[in-house]
DNA sequence: GTAATTGCAAATACTTTGCCACGTA
DNA sequence: TACGTGGCAAAGTATTTGCAATTAC
């Protein structure tokens, strides 16, 4: 081990020309400790951010972090819930724009089979399904 | 081709103990034809729709159909955006029980790189990256 | 006829912004 | 000191629900 990985993250942040704050420190420890994606709700309420700052500043070093690339967004381009389909025997993998928000649907085998068999052996977890999707900028919009 | 496949739809709708209604069909007709993902806004705006129906009435469909496995809502388990660090080199995937929400890492190597190769290759995508999630129901919710 | 479904309007939930105070560099 | 950040409160956007009217079966 090096460095701590939180003071690895801060400092990357500083060298984008962000300030060192509490609020910033204790967001990367949040994340980091958690080890799994959070939302805006969870990390405002979290032990270290609860007492520490306002929801709303939590709101905004995420998008200041997002807009650096040091926090990435998951999901869907927009905002709201996405619902498609479910056709027997069919699956689908989904491309995106992060630009123009396009999705498409893509029609090359799914190469996630062997994983979701193994997971399903190794958990327990019952009913596995999947969703895989890939994000980047398309032709127009680059 | 058997049967169209909006027809097939709505007849396996009839099958669940669902009401034949107008809005019923147009949604399905919509999803199917889109080939893609929707939002509620986007379908209760949509041609077929906009004028047929209300959108809470698109809005109760959506659940209605969603909790009799017709149609499956993308995405992770609450409503609100989540946020993941991206940390240079590492990259994770996950798998979330549809039942607590509980979403863990999976440390399995990630089988999607060789698609994610062609992508890039056949579409012209630029900064390309994906998302993969796995969903199902953990041993304590089962 | 009866229960599922719908429309309209009101209530929530979560996110986003304005404005001024504050703290880091 | 100067400008990025933060707090508080209000506004915005999408979702969710109550209830009476309607419609499929």
């Amino acid at each position: 081990m090096s460095e701590s990985p939180v003071k690895k993250a801060v400092e990357r942040c500083r060298g984008l020309g962000l300030r060192r704050t509490r609020a910033l420190e204790e967001l990367l420890a949040t994340l980091i400790e958690a080890k799994r994606p959070m939302t805006l709700s969870e990390l405002a309420s979290s032990a270290r951010l609860a007492d520490q700052c306002d929801k709303a500043t939590v709101y905004r070093l995420l998008q200041r972090l997002t807009g650096h690339g040091v926090l990435r967004r998951l999901g869907l381009h927009e905002r709201a819930a996405y619902f498609t389909l479910l056709q027997p025997g069919k699956h689908s993998d989904y491309l995106i724009c992060t630009g123009c928000g396009k999705i498409e649907s893509i029609t090359a085998p799914c190469p996630v089979h062997d994983l979701e068999e193994e997971i399903r052996e190794t958990t327990g977890y019952k009913g596995l399904y999947h969703e895989l999707e890939f994000f980047g900028t398309c032709p127009k919009c680059a």
